[in-house]
Order: structure tokens, then sequence, then C-alpha cells
RNA sequence: GCCCGGGUGGCGGAACGGUAGACGCGACGGACUCAAAAUCCGUUGUCCUUCGGGACGUGUGGGUUCGAUUCCCACCCCGGGUACCA
């Protein structure tokens, strides 16, 4: 047998090029004209989050695609129609700072990342239907990311406007509020700074209640629903007028807490308030407050934010009236309230909120409880106090009400006298899409000085991203200096109009792209709504938890929007998710600079790729992160080795059909492959990803097929090979269609998934556990059909546990069938 | 601070409330070989043992149960998310 050796780098090109050229894994759209078939099977969208092509592929694509594709086979031979198609992410920062580093075109070097990345998943053996592949920067594409954005401009869902935006002054580019992480650049890391831009923004916040409350419909991991609820950061309340009498003018505040209101002994603004100027004038305070609201708006957001920062503000002089009570409480500007959230300005009550019972005690002022209850650690008088209790202290008609019972009936109160109202406040921003960056969708309008800001004509898409000499930013996108094709002429007016130069953030453009694959090659519009019925949702979305809230809540926006408009049925893009752990090397992540880097292609060049993509499944549960190991590689491989050479060793000794009434060895490997085949189905149903026991099952199985090879007849181990082979399939696709092929002489992915025959699941006997105390003292073996008096009576009079009970009062006997005995002795 | 995860052998990890440690790695011993590689076989939680077995073991302390890695309460540690959001 020693010439038969495993051989992935002859055996994957071999199947690789059967996939290719038979176009295995195509599957075609129905013809909407035609009704569904009734027997037509129902159909299953696999899609793993779409790569950004750069460099090649790292060790993070290859899990999630080999993820991806053990549910995509599974989904096929349990009876699916599978889409699972494949596309790049291609425009975005890194190949165009790549370009300004080295002056080549970012789509030079974007093609030929994709290049590699095509020739890696190919490498990889994913079964992808290619014909549906696109690059996000292909004007086929980006034709219709214009289109949306006409669509959603249309309906007032994009629109322009003047706002304090986070700018990043490396990227020299706005950012999305989702792009800022803790004040620091999503992509490079640098320090947000704020400025006052005129940019372009999608309505999201109309859909912040849709996109809250439908995530009750979609079966995503709860930290993720979570992340995006936090997110959204929906809070109920009011809004409550306080009134400057000096100045006459009216400042609401919002409020989740309106039973606190009689406990409001101040008032505070945000620094970057509007009003400030004109309330300090002529109070005598203007010097001191001016002073103070120039260092908080020169703080960096970090030392600003820091929320054990020792409270700080002045008073600004003047007084407004707390509307319930008629009182007029100081009003002071402190950094602590954040013009962004709210109205920029709030009641302070700090005898029931923590940060304006810090500020109270510094700056002496008085501290009113009206809600009856202790916190531990407060003040003398239990405060700030911030859980439920009865009102005191508060006007009699509300005084002893249990507080939320009072909440309810003070809003209502002012309601009916014209001081307020329920209010329901959102964390959630519109989302900032304009970039000042060159490698993006250009967004499809014009300004044209008399009409305005005028869309492109649907005719004239795409608005075609022309080439330029200097992609270096200053500030304003390179666009600006292609001068011959900013200056056009107005589609309204015929006058002398200018392109927009902004381009889209990349996140729009991977906003949409599962319903591109549906109707990919479609060029008379986005997509067909009928195909889209008939895809959409994506049933088993795949990806890293990274994108818990930009993509996939942009997503969600968009089908949400574009279903408004009548485009798609969808309200939501992603049924079920799934969200893979990080693989790391030696406890920290894969980097260049640390030179802990797994390369997939060298991985596949010294191991193959059946090896990797199996290792990488059962080093862990997917969600987890895993740790790389060089060691863990070579067993997966021994494995695979060993699988395929019995396979080609049982095949070669020709063909025998399995015994028809199975005894001995025989028996009991063929119990062992429908244990195998029920354990495999188990770990991969109904949304379970367990594939690391999925694949130690077909471990199992393989290890006693090694050891009954001589004993077990040719027909037997034929049929727990072709079991191994073929549970093992989604894994390790080259070498189990080989190994199948070899004994069988068909194509494995045709075969429907392998059923366990009940017969040989159930066994005559079993090992019956006999506990003395909870303690396990015995085995014996007995018939499956034992009823539970023999049992006891089996268990009594096994040898350790008479040793154990022998002297003592049996208090009791716990039969489990199936299982167990336990003697309770005293 | 708050919200999620998670703490099991030397390591990665298995265990519908029912034999803790499947499977793999590593280690040790053996077969084959002139030798090595490859392959195959065996042992491998800790301690004790008269070799029959016994005691202890799933972060800590309690509880529920005939029986708890699993359920409940309190706490410790690690990872992630988020944060003056009124």
């Amino acid at each position: 047998m020693t010439d038969l050796r495993y051989d992935p780098s002859e055996i994957e090109p071999r199947w690789q090029r059967v996939w290719a050229d038979e176009r295995t894994w195509e599957v075609a759209n129905p013809d909407p004209a035609q009704a569904a078939a009734a027997d037509e099977p129902p159909k299953s969208y696999v899609l793993e989050m779409l790569p950004y092509p750069s460099g090649e592929p790292h060790i993070g694509h290859l899990k999630v695609y080999s993820v991806g594709d053990a549910v995509a086979h599974f989904h096929r031979r349990t009876g699916r129609r599978v889409l699972h198609p494949m596309g790049y992410d291609a425009f975005g920062l890194p190949a165009e700072n790549h370009a300004i580093k080295t002056g080549q075109h970012p789509r030079e070097s974007t093609n030929a990342a994709i290049a590699e990345f095509q020739r890696q998943f190919r490498e990889w053996g994913i079964s992808i239907d290619w014909s549906r592949e696109f690059a996000t920067c292909d004007p086929e594409y980006y034709r219709w990311t214009q289109w949306i954005f006409l669509e959603l401009f249309k309906h007032g869902l994009a629109y322009r406007k003047d706002a304090i935006v986070k700018w990043c002054p490396n990227d020299q580019t706005v950012l999305a509020n989702e792009q800022v992480i803790d004040g620091h650049c999503e992509r490079c890391g640098f320090e947000v700074e704020a400025k006052q831009l005129n940019q372009w923004f999608f309505r999201i916040t109309d859909y912040a209640d849709r996109l809250l409350d439908d995530l009750a419909t979609i079966e995503w991991p709860e930290h993720v629903k979570t992340m995006q609820r936090n997110w959204i950061g929906r809070s109920h309340g009011a809004e409550v007028t306080f009134r400057c009498e000096e100045l006459a003018i009216d400042y609401p505040v919002f409020t989740t807490r309106p039973d606190t209101l009689f406990g409001a002994t101040f008032f505070v603004l945000a620094p970057e308030h509007p009003d400030i100027e004109r309330l300090i004038a002529g109070t005598g305070q203007e010097q001191a407050v001016r002073e103070y609201v120039n260092h908080a708006l020169t703080e960096s957001n970090e030392l600003r934010g820091a929320a054990d920062k020792e409270k700080s503000g002045v008073f600004l002089g003047r007084h407004v009236v707390n509307p319930v009570n008629g009182e007029a409480i100081p009003v002071y500007v402190a950094d602590y309230v954040l013009m962004e959230y709210g109205t920029g300005a709030i009641m302070a009550v700090p005898g029931h909120d923590a940060r304006d019972h810090d500020f109270a005690t510094k700056f002496d002022l008085p501290i009113r409880r009206v809600v009856e209850g202790e916190n531990p650690d407060g003040d003398a008088d239990g405060l700030p106090y911030s859980g439920d209790g009865p009102l005191v202290n508060s006007a009699p008609e509300f005084d002893g009400l249990p507080n939320r019972e009072a909440l309810e009936a003070i809003v209502g109160w002012l309601d009916r006298d014209g001081k307020g109202h329920a209010s329901t406040n959102y964390r959630l921003r519109d989302w900032l899409i304009s970039r000042q960056r060159y490698w993006g969708c250009p967004i499809p309008v014009l300004h044209c000085e008399r009409c305005g800001i005028v869309p492109v004509p649907e005719d004239q898409l795409p608005v075609v991203l022309p080439d330029v000499e200097d992609y270096a930013p200053r500030g304003k996108s390179p666009l600006a200096a292609a001068t011959d094709w900013v200056t056009t002429a107005c589609p309204q007016c015929g006058g002398s109009a200018e392109r927009e130069t902004d381009t889209m953030d990349t996140f729009v453009d991977s906003s949409w792209y599962f319903l591109r694959y549906c109707d990919a090659s479609n060029d008379g519009a986005a997509w067909d709504p009928a195909i889209l019925r008939s895809w959409m949702p994506v049933d088993q979305y795949i990806g890293g938890v990274e994108h818990a809230i930009l993509h996939l809540m942009y997503a969600r926006f968009f089908c949400k929007a574009l279903s408004d408009l009548g485009h798609l049925d969808a309200q939501e893009p992603f049924a079920k998710l799934f969200t893979q752990g990080m693989i790391t090397k030696d406890g920290a992540k894969m980097s260049k600079s640390k030179g802990n880097v797994v390369s997939p292609s060298a991985l596949v060049a010294s191991h193959g790729a059946d090896t990797a993509r199996a290792y990488i499944l059962f080093i862990g549960p997917p969600e987890h992160d895993a740790d790389w190991s060089d060691e863990g590689v070579e067993g997966v491989h021994r494995f695979l080795s060993r699988l395929w050479r019995l396979s080609a060793e049982i095949a070669a000794r020709g063909p025998e059909d399995p015994p028809a009434a199975p005894d001995g060895a025989d028996l009991t490997l063929v119990r062992k492959a429908n244990w195998a085949i029920d354990k495999v189905t188990g770990d991969m149903s109904s949304g379970r990803f367990a594939f690391n026991t999925a694949i130690a099952a077909v471990m199992e199985l393989t290890n006693e097929i090694s050891r009954l090879r001589d004993e077990a007849g040719t027909g037997a181990m034929r049929l727990a090979l072709q079991s191994a082979n073929s549970l093992l399939f989604s894994f390790a696709p080259h070498a189990a269609a080989d190994g199948y092929h070899l004994l069988t002489g068909e194509r494995v992915w045709e075969q429907p998934w392998p059923q366990a025959d009940p017969v040989f699941l159930a066994s005559d006997t079993y090992e019956l556990v006999c506990q003395v105390n909870g303690k396990l003292r015995d085995r014996v073996e007995v018939p499956a059909d034992a009823d539970r008096d023999s049992l006891q009576a089996l268990a009594l009079a096994a040898p350790n546990v008479r040793t154990h009970v022998d002297g003592h009062d049996v208090v009791k006997v716990v039969v489990v069938p199936g299982k167990l005995v336990n003697v309770v002795v005293r």
C-alpha cells in the first residue's frame, strides 16, 4: 500500500477543474414570467460578507468562506437551491492611499488584488456561482449605486446640510458617526476633529423605530442586536420648556425623568449652545463664560469625554423658570452637557442624577430629594438616588404617588398647560455619506447656479469616475481638480453647472450588493423585483462581528427605504446572521509587523486547501476566537491522509455490496457509520455551526474503520468509508470527492445528504451506569429492553455496588432506563 | 459604571441535569527500519493503592437535586461592546 499517497497537489486542481468546466455551482434564476412550480425545491441564499480586495486574502477570509461553504454544501445536499455568490467591495481608502504613495491608479492595484482573491478562492475550492461576480468599482455596478442615491434623493432621504461633522485630519475626509471609534478614525486611528461643513446625509433617523423594532423579527446573535439597540439609543421621556423671563426665550429640554422635575435646582447648557452669547450679554459674566467655552471647545474629545473627569462649568448670570413650580433656577454652561444629544440643554436634578449631583456638590448648589429611596453609596441623605419610589417634596397632588405613575401624571399636566409633552429621543444620527476622496462612487448631482442642486438624469448614469493626476487629499475631493469633468451643463436650464466632487462612503456600495447578486447581469435596472422576491432575504449571512453596527445597520436601512419606495419586498436583508471569531497566532492578532501572519497560499501549497479548511473548522466553535497551531494543522492533515488512503485501499479491492445483515466487526462498523451520520447531521442542522464536533465524529468513524480494517468485510468497509467521505465533503471537498469517487464512481455533491438507518442507531444492549449516592461504582451490560425492576436488580447485584451498599440502609433507588441506576444509602 | 460573552487536563476543546475530559495536539513507551522519515500499536487529569480499587477534581463560596461543568444566589478573574446620552 506504500504507493497510495495522499497528494492534495494532484487531487485538488483536478476537482477544481471539474467544478469550473461544468459550472457546478451556478444556479439559474427562476423565470419571472413563470409561476414557481409546486415541486420546486426551497431556495437558500447563503452569503459571506464580501471581501475588501487588498494584497491577498488572509486567514480570516479562509475562515469565513470555509464556514459559508460548509453551510452552502449542506443546504444543497439537503434539497435546497442554493445561491452562493461572490464579489468585491472594491472602492476604498487603502487602494487610494497606495495610489498616493506610488502613483499607481487605484483601479490597477485593486484589479491585481481581485485577481489574487479570485485565484485563491478557486484554489480553496469554495463553491461559488461565478456567473454573478462583480466589483463595486465596476461602472456597471456603481451606476446602480448612483441610481439608488437618486431614488433616496428624490424622496427626501438623501439631503445636504451644514453641520458640525467629524473630520479625520489624516485621511482628509469627513466620517460618519459610526466610523469614529473612541474619538478616533476607524481607518487610520487619528483623533478626529469637529468641522462645520456642508455635507450629504442619508435620513436613517427616519427609520430609527423600525430598525429597532424589527430586530425582533430576525435571528441574529443577541449581542449584535444589543449593540444595534444601544447605537440607536431610543429613550422615552418628555420635552419640557424652561423659560428665560428676562430675555423671553423658551428653552426646551429632554428628560427621561419628568417625575423629578420638582427636584430641578439648576439648568445647564452645552458649551456649543448657540444662545450662550445672547444669554451672557450684559450679565458681567461674559469674560468668564467665554474663557470657559473656548477652553471646552479646544479640548480634545477624549479629554472632555472622560467619564471620571471632575465637573466644571460657569454661571451664565441668567435664570430660567421651572414650569412645574415657577421657581427661577440659575443657568450654567458645562462641558458635561453635549450639544449633539437632545436639545443641548438639560434640567439638572442633583438629588436623582449622579452627574448633576457631582456638579451641585462642587458648586454648592441645592440638592433636593423628590423620590423616596436610599443610595447606599450616596451622600449622608442617600443621594443621588436613581431608583423608583414614591414622590415627596413635589406638589400635593403628586406627593405619595409611585414615581412611575407620577411621571405619566406630570407629563399629562404639562401637556395640557402647553409646557411640555411626551417625547422620544434617539442617539442615532443621520448617516453622513459624502467623502472628500477620489476612489469612491461619484455622487450623481450637479450644482447649477440657477437651479441649485440638480440630480443627474437617469439616462446619463453612470457618472463615471474620471482619471486624475493627483490623488492626494487637500481638504476637498481630488475630483475637484478634474476641471473638464467638473464643468458641465445643467440638464434643467442648460446653463453652466458643476459636478458634485465628493464621493460616497464605501459603506453605501456594500449596503445593497446582496441585492445585485440576485440579478447581477441586469443592465436595464438595478434588479428585477420579481427575481429579488425569489431570493431575498439572505437566509444565512456570515461575517465578522466588527460590522455589527456599521454595515449591518446601513444594509437594514437600505432594505427598508428601498422597500418603502416599492423596489423590493424584504424588510430585512439578513434573516439569520452568524458572526465568526478571529484567528490569532500566539494569542495576538496576526499582523505583518508582529511577523505572526499565517498565509493561506503558503498553507495551501504545503498542506493543501482541504487541510487548511478542515483545520480552521476543527480548531473550535467557529463563533469563538481561536489561536492558530501549526501542530494542529499536521493533525488534521494526518487524518485526511488516513481517510484518503483507506478509501483508495478499499476501493482497489473492487466492488462489494454492504452486508444485508451485518454482524461482528461489520455490525460495529455499520453502527459507527450510522452514528456518525446522525451526529454530523445534528451538528449541522437547524442553524447549528458545530463543525468542530462534526469533524471529530468523522475522525472517530475513521479511527473505527482503521481499527477494523482486517476484521470487517469489504462491503461494510466500503459503506463506512463512503459515509465518512460523504460527511466530510462540506469541510474538505476535494479529498472527500476523490475518496467518494474512488469508492463509488459517483460525485458526492450530486448525492443527497446521507440518512442514518434507525435500525443501526439502536443496540441490543447498553452499558448501565451504577451509582451509589451519586458516585460511579460499577457498570453492567444490560439488555436494551430491560424494565425498571430488572435494571434495579442488575445494578444492586453489581459487585462494586454491593461493596458500597452492604452494611447500609437503602433509602431509595433512582432508575433512569437507558442510562443509569443510582442507589441512595444511609 | 452599564450591557453581553467566557473561566474544564500540559494545550485547543467535548459533554439533552445522568459515566467529566469525545476528537485533536503535545508527551511517554513500543512495533517496523541498518538508521531515519512516514506509518501502526499502547499509555497519558492529580494523588494514594495490597492493582480489586480509593480520594480529590470543571474560577471561589453558598443553595436546589437521588445526582450539578450544566439550574439559582453572591463574589473573583479574563475578553468584547459601550459610556458624562440627561
